[in-house]
RNA sequence: GGGCCGGUAGCUCAGUUGGUUAGAGCGCACCCCUGAUAAGGGUGAGGUCGCAAGUUCAAAUCUUGCUCGGCCCA
């Protein structure tokens, strides 16, 4: 079993064992953590003393931190994502509460929008239910029960993750107190004027007769009606060679090819690219097509060419005229090719500009020139709205054209739904129409594409422009003021950004917004709550009425503005007969650009201020929550309602690849939590670089699990090696030994950096100073040295007691380092040592440090001598691996003592070898014998197993 | 397709205004200890700094292009 010697054993058993004299270190802390069997039992203590009340308490007088909470939506249960999220705001709380700061913490959560609304229309569906036949307030307190449950279930969540904070009051954005603070933070910008009724494209399903989101569409691939068509070039005042052209009479015909026929009749302008290259062509060998010359860009030209070869079902020959440059079309116009059938049609009859639209005209397909409906399409809404064309509305809502228009109407006997494929088929009654005037050139039902349809109906849907409320970015409230574009990006200017990159990505994006859409078509959310004059159109802007609005709403939430009489908010100075009320709701990005006012300025949590020091989400909240929360301050308010943005990654899976249910490479917080236990969770947010992304996975978890028991294992030994600790015991700084005021040193240079690091929120550069001053300092130098003196010197020596007092101070320290991210073990390791049930590590404040331990001199000699004993170890290394020598206890080393700055006998103990002797760096086996009881080789044993002087001292005094 | 950001040992990260042989901790391999013991100590092996070109006496660092990945738009 062992290859030691017999006589040895022998004599072994012969030597008394001193084992029994030696001062072991002693600890009930266990190695093995067994965390996530530990966490719930911390946490429910922590509950029962009420905690984070007393730590509000303890820190009643000091300077406030507020961290405001972006709130998770109430849906589902927590990822990845939100504990990466949450865990770095506890680090921030907790970090700040540690350095002494008030840092109360009010958790939030986002509960109205759509997402909740499809569940419950899920349900309904399911039940077979139909949504339009339940009264508003019946759905929508079926959403409010729903998130309800969620937030529910949520908290649960965070707070097993160790996260500390206001649980038992946290706001909701459904709350009454919330919904009246909204509407009234939205009659704000109504009052103030910065509040208009305008038009956008949005996303539009004829049959179900509403508008739909992004995500309620799904693509599918099917087949249209695919038409080019002529619009006549009536004028071309920068392209002389068509001026020249269309003055001596010929016809010069602008070629369009679109796959939604229907969107011909709405058709308002032209957009070509400055940068392409055009070309005028004739058919030289087709009857229909004589005498008309027709404009195309260059590249496509052969395109069209096989759609004219299929519809005339011959080699259509097309003869070049003349070339030239996109952007010779400024102000050039075309005809409508309605216009000579509708002479008394105002809207046909004008004239259709050339706009550059450079921006998304390509020449990837159909003819280079764009047909552009405002109505209808995103960019062409920008593009003409830029230009001064505005859409006309004259598509329906169930998609057919209204009862006025003047080419199929609502009535007429060919008219139908734009959606209906006979409508737009090529013998439809548009293509037979365009047909008949000359300008349809090609035709044909055979185009394959995907197309957005209803995720509900499965219909297709369409681009609709609707009314809708928007916030004017560009518009000054009153004369000289600044408008919110310019309040918004000197707020930005005014904003500390952690990192500091943040700062470019909001301001370009502030800078080059749209106006805000507020409204939506939904029921789940908080009512845009305005009269519109029937007559004018305007909206009543009356404060009285609003005040009366605001008071339902504290009482009965949003609910109130639909259930309510209307006539009482109105007052007797107006007559509810002549006003609209409006029934859109609010962008929920409104209702969470209002959580810092409802929340911070709200007598409901005193401890909140305006404004916060400090939001801290996602980078993806630059274009949500940091840029809803900006406007809408700086709208009210004129400024952000934050000091400091701190932006952090997403987190990937161990590939660097997005985490995805699909891809099934989803990493559950909760498994993590189970498993390796929430402290794990948390020191792997600690160590990771946050600002960018950054990854999850098993190997990474095991390496944060090293780190952790690394750390563990150092605390359990400064727990062994204090027990029974007494104050009596206690050594001054001042009077210990070098050893011990240079470690006290090296805390102190640690507690600085780690200080920094906490207030530029850096928690990974923190976690690495402190793991790595454990381990390189603590562990593998000063505790290894100094086991000798703790387990063999009596219990009085002074230098035993200076090495406990200076553990005691790194105990004290070192816990508190640990407390904001290992918040369980922190609190085991200190409950293991001061069991106190009143009392918790989370509510002490950062280490004081005597700023006389810090000695620059003594950390140089010390630097030094630190590389002198590596340059031992060293020499030692190939012996132990010839097997001349085991322990570095047997080496006799030689070393240029002239170098030393310390005596032979303290730099033996440093290198924890038998001897030292001077002369060049060498090794050889030790011919000392051990001491049975310290185990050091020394001259003064004579036969191995016997005692030393300073063990005989110690054991018969 | 556009804007912004990133790619340094197996992993997590350092790397200052360009300047010796690109560092640390962990992991790994080997060794020691067996009185921190499912611990502790020591030594060592690992890198074309995403790729390519350019600027320069000198590039991980500056410029350009490409590539991969991410966020936000379209």
């Amino acid at each position: 079993m062992t290859d030691t010697p017999k006589n040895e054993a022998q004599d072994a058993a012969e030597k008394p064992d001193y084992k029994d004299t030696v001062f072991l270190p002693k600890t009930a802390f266990p190695m093995k953590a067994g965390l996530a069997n530990k966490e719930p039992a911390i946490l429910e203590r922590w509950e029962n003393i009420g905690l984070y009340q007393k730590l509000r308490e303890s820190r009643k007088e000091a300077e406030k931190f507020i961290l405001h909470d972006g709130p998770p939506y109430a849906n589902g249960n927590i990822h990845i994502g939100h504990a990466l999220n949450k865990t770095l705001k506890d680090l921030v709380v907790r970090s700040q509460s540690l350095l002494g700061k008030d840092a109360p913490y009010v958790p939030g959560w986002d509960c109205h929008g759509l997402p909740i609304e499809w569940k419950i229309e899920e349900q309904y569906r399911k039940k077979k239910r139909n949504k339009d036949e339940v009264p508003p307030s019946e759905f929508r307190a079926e959403c409010r029960e729903y998130a309800d449950k969620w937030v529910d279930v949520q908290r649960e969540e965070f707070k097993r993750l160790g996260v500390m904070g206001e649980w038992d009051k946290p706001y909701l954005t459904m709350d009454y107190h919330a919904e009246a603070t909204i509407v009234s933070e939205l009659l704000k910008f109504a009052e103030s004027g910065q509040l208009y009724r305008g038009a956008k494209p949005v996303m539009w399903s004829p049959v179900e007769k509403t508008a739909l989101a992004e995500a309620e569409v799904e693509y599918e691939e099917i087949t249209s009606t695919q038409i080019d068509v002529a619009f006549e070039i009536t004028a071309a005042p920068n392209a002389p060679k068509l001026q020249e052209l269309i003055d001596a009479g010929e016809k010069i015909h602008a070629v369009i090819w679109t796959t939604t026929p229907w969107t011909i009749p709405v058709n308002q302008a032209l957009a070509y690219g400055a940068d392409i290259e055009y070309g005028l062509v004739e058919a030289i060998n087709v009857e229909e097509l004589k005498g008309k010359k027709f404009f195309i860009a260059r590249k496509l030209l052969s395109a069209f060419n096989e759609r004219l070869d299929k519809q005339y079902d011959t080699r259509v020959l097309l003869n070049g005229i003349v070339m030239l440059q996109g952007s010779e079309l400024a102000g050039a116009m075309a005809k409508h090719p309605m216009a000579d059938k509708f002479p008394d049609s105002d809207f046909y009859n004008k004239p259709r500009p050339f706009l550059n639209g450079s921006s998304f005209v390509t020449t990837e397909a159909g003819t280079g020139l764009v047909h552009m409906a405002p109505d209808h399409g995103e960019d062409d809404f920008t593009l003409c709205k830029a230009n001064g064309i505005n859409p006309v509305f004259a598509v329906d809502g169930d998609g057919v054209y209204r009862e006025d228009w003047a080419w199929l109407p609502r009535g007429d006997e060919r008219a139908g739904s734009v959606i209906n494929k006979k409508f737009t088929a090529k013998d439809g009654p548009i293509c037979s129409d365009l047909r008949e005037t000359g300008a349809l050139l090609s035709a044909a039902d055979d185009f394959q594409h995907s197309y957005p349809h209803s995720w509900r109906s499965k219909a297709k849907i369409i681009y609709r422009c609707t009314p809708q409320w928007f916030v004017p970015m560009d518009r000054s409230t009153q004369e000289g003021d600044e408008t919110l574009r310019q309040k918004a990006v000197k707020a930005i200017a005014d904003t500390r950004f952690v990192p500091e990159k943040g700062r470019n990505r909001i301001s370009s994006m502030v800078e080059g917004r749209p106006d805000w859409v507020l409204s939506r078509q939904r029921a789940w959310g908080v009512p845009i709550a305005l009269f519109l004059d029937r007559k004018t159109g305007n909206y009543l802007n009356d404060s009285a009425v609003n005040a009366r609005i605001i008071e339902a709403f504290k009482t009965g939430g949003a609910d109130a503005w639909f259930n309510a009489d209307h006539q009482e908010f109105l007052g007797d100075a107006y007559n509810l007969d002549d006003y609209d009320i409006v029934t859109d709701i609010l962008d929920v990005w409104f209702d969470s650009g209002c959580t810092h006012v409802f929340t911070l300025e709200s007598d409901i949590w005193p401890s909140q201020s305006w404004k916060a020091d400090l939001y801290l989400e996602g980078s993806d909240q630059h274009r949500g929550w940091f840029q809803s929360s900006l406007l809408e301050s700086c709208g009210t308010r004129g400024e952000a309602p934050y000091k400091a943005l701190l932006t952090h990654g997403f987190t990937m899976d161990k590939n660097g690849k997005k985490m995805s249910k699909s891809l099934g490479n989803t990493i559950d917080p909760k498994k993590i939590i189970n498993v390796n236990g929430a402290d794990i969770l948390r020191l792997w947010a600690a160590s990771v670089d946050y600002t960018e992304d950054h990854r999850i996975g098993d190997e990474i978890l095991k390496g944060v699990t090293d780190t952790y028991r690394k750390l563990r294992n150092t605390f359990r030994y400064m727990l062994g090696g204090l027990s029974d600790f007494d104050e009596s015991e206690r050594i001054d700084p001042s009077d210990m030994p070098e050893l011990e005021r240079y470690i006290l040193h090296r805390l102190a240079l640690v507690d600085a950096q780690l200080k920094e690091h906490i207030n530029n929120f850096a928690f990974g550069p923190y976690m690495r100073t402190l793991s790595s001053f454990a381990q390189d300092d603590l562990s593998a130098f000063f505790f290894d040295i100094r086991k000798d003196c703790l387990y063999c010197d009596a219990p009085s020596d002074p230098k035993r007691r200076a090495y406990r007092s200076a553990m005691d101070i790194l105990f004290h320290a070192l816990t508190r380092y640990i407390a904001p991210v290992l918040v369980f073990t922190a609190e085991e390791i200190w409950q293991s040592r001061f069991p106190d049930d009143n009392d918790s590590i989370h509510l002490k404040v950062w280490p004081e440090i005597d700023a006389a331990w810090q000695d620059d001199a003594l950390n140089d000699k010390w630097a030094f001598i630190r590389e002198a004993r590596v340059a031992v170890t060293e020499a030692i290394e190939p012996l132990r691996r010839d097997k001349i020598i085991r322990s570095s206890l047997e080496a006799e080393v030689q070393y240029p003592l002239q170098d030393l700055p310390i005596s032979s006998e303290e730099f033996t103990e440093l290198c924890i070898v038998a001897d030292l002797t001077d002369g060049a760096l060498s090794v050889t086996k030790t011919e000392h014998y051990k001491c049975g009881r310290c185990w050091r080789l020394l001259p003064e044993v004579s036969e191995d197993g016997d005692l030393c002087g300073r063990c005989e001292d110690v054991i018969y005094g």
